[in-house]
Order: structure tokens, then sequence, then C-alpha cells
DNA sequence: GTAGCTGCAAACTCTTTGCAACTCT
DNA sequence: AGAGTTGCAAAGAGTTTGCAGCTAC
């Protein structure tokens, strides 16, 4: 969780142009701890810069994504969500309150190597999501 | 991969209408081998039935989802596929070919229930998936 | 006979794009 | 100055829906 650099500083490094709008949107992103939808990053912009537009944020967001800055994610919702956390790590998403929690875990990873290996294959991406509802030791 | 009964028999037991164009979309689930889209069915629907329409295909489907016949889902493309297998597996996603390979693994299925138990929660659903390329072992 | 299904076309949601004006470097 | 970025509005993809006619039961 802990991130050597911040995205702005990863971005600055491209040594594309930095402007107003794009420093919104990154600025928004580092201190996002959820995984906001390309909605929801536009509306916290507009707080900061209520003249942005919807389409610079569209625009940012798939750059940065093809900077490999970010992930897009569809946890099954009918639009993009954005994971500012480029470390390699999983999700389970409480459906009751929407939430996502990030996880890392060694065996998983060991195991779904072992998999791909098994069924003849070299290993380029993967995803694991679990959907679960929070226990209650109570009720 | 061996079902007990076909898509067709677990619809009738439903009780609801059938019709041709449901009988035609149902089938085509039924020798499914891959994971197709909304506009594969239909493509495939009307070499059957040259008439249906798109909506029928879309309603259909949808009906199928909610009775948890069929199940949706989003292998990172922009559109919806359809599984027609309900038993539980995962799906490791050929990144050259596009092909889909389903695979079970009880190992995989402990672990996960680890992990949501250690996070403090029940297990509702999870989804597993991974991207390859695969092993040559000549070049 | 009638509840429910269908085709059609229009509408809707999310995302992308053409273009003229603008702004970093 | 000039390449790249922006806002706007229009267009695009995928999906849903209202409605009048049709069909399985």
């Amino acid at each position: 969780m802990t991130e050597t650099e911040n995205l702005e500083s990863r971005y600055l490094k491209s040594g594309l142009k930095m402007t107003g709008q794009r420093r919104t949107i990154i600025k928004i992103l580092d201190e996002a701890s959820d995984h906001p939808s390309v909605e929801t990053v536009y509306a916290r912009a507009r707080q900061i810069d209520p003249s942005i537009s919807l389409a610079t944020v569209y625009r940012t967001l798939s750059l940065l994504e093809e900077m490999d800055l970010i992930i897009k994610r569809d946890f099954n919702d009918s639009y993009a969500r954005y994971d500012t956390n480029i470390d390699h790590h999983h999700h389970l998403i409480d459906m009751e309150s929407g939430a996502v929690i990030e996880f890392k875990n060694e065996e998983l990873e060991a195991l779904k190597l072992k998999i791909a290996r098994d069924l003849g294959y070299d290993l380029l991406d993967h995803r694991l999501e679990l959907y679960g509802r929070k226990k209650s030791s109570s009720s």
C-alpha cells in the first residue's frame, strides 16, 4: 500500500506536458484510497476546477492507463473504475457497502503460476475478485 | 464440463413460455462450447431464424441470467459474454487467440475461502481470470 | 381468451472524437 | 511559435424500453 513515488512524480518523468487539468486529476488519484469511476473523478475535479470537462477526464485517465500509471477495472459495474495502486494485489468487494478491500497473498501467486503452467501457458496477467459479506459475530 | 441436464430442460422446469425464439437461443447456448457475446448469439440465431430480433436476444439472455441458467461475464471486452456452464470454474484467456479455457482447482477454492475468512468476510462469489500466452517448447 | 412475448424504432448510458480555441514549454 | 491539450457538442457502441401486434398455453 505504500508507494515509493506518487503518481505526480511518476507522470512528470514521462516528459509529457503538465497542464492545470492534468495536475488536478493526478492529485485526485494520488489522494484517492478508493477505486473511483470516471464520474467520481470528474465530480471531485469540478470541486477544484469547475470548468474541467468530462472529455478531459476520460482522455487523461486513458492516457495514464496507457502509461501504466493506473489500472482500469470493472467490478461488475456498468462503468470503468480506476486503481491507483500499481503494486500487484487483488480485491474483495463488500457486497453490502460496495467497499473494495485490497489484499495480497503469496500462496495465491504461487498457485496461479502453477495452474497456468499445468495448462501449458505462460502467465501474463490475472485477476482475482472475491465478493463477500462482512461476518457479524453477534447476529 | 458434463452437465446432468441441458439448458432446455432446466428452462422448461421453470414453467415459462417456450417460444420459437427462445428455443432457438437456448439451443445455441446448449451447443456453444465458447462464451458467446450477444452479437454472436444473435448471428447464430439468425441462421436458424432470420426474423429474430436483437432485442429478443438481449431479453432472453437477461431472462436466463436472472434464472441463474447462464452467467454474464466480461473478459475485459467492451461487451457482455455468456457462460452456459453453471458449474463453478475459472478461466484462462489466451491473449493471442482470445480463446477462453475453463478450469477448476480445489486448492484454489480452499485458499480463497481462507483469504475471505481472514479478512472477516463470508464469501458469496468470486472470480479468477488468468491471462496467458501458450508456451512453445521450441521457440 | 389472455398473459406474456416479439419486432421495431426510439431512447438511454457510457465513452470517444472532430474541431476551433487555447496553453504549456 | 508550435505541438499538444482543452471544452464543446456531436457521434459511436452497447443495451434497454414503449408500444402495437402476435402466439403459446
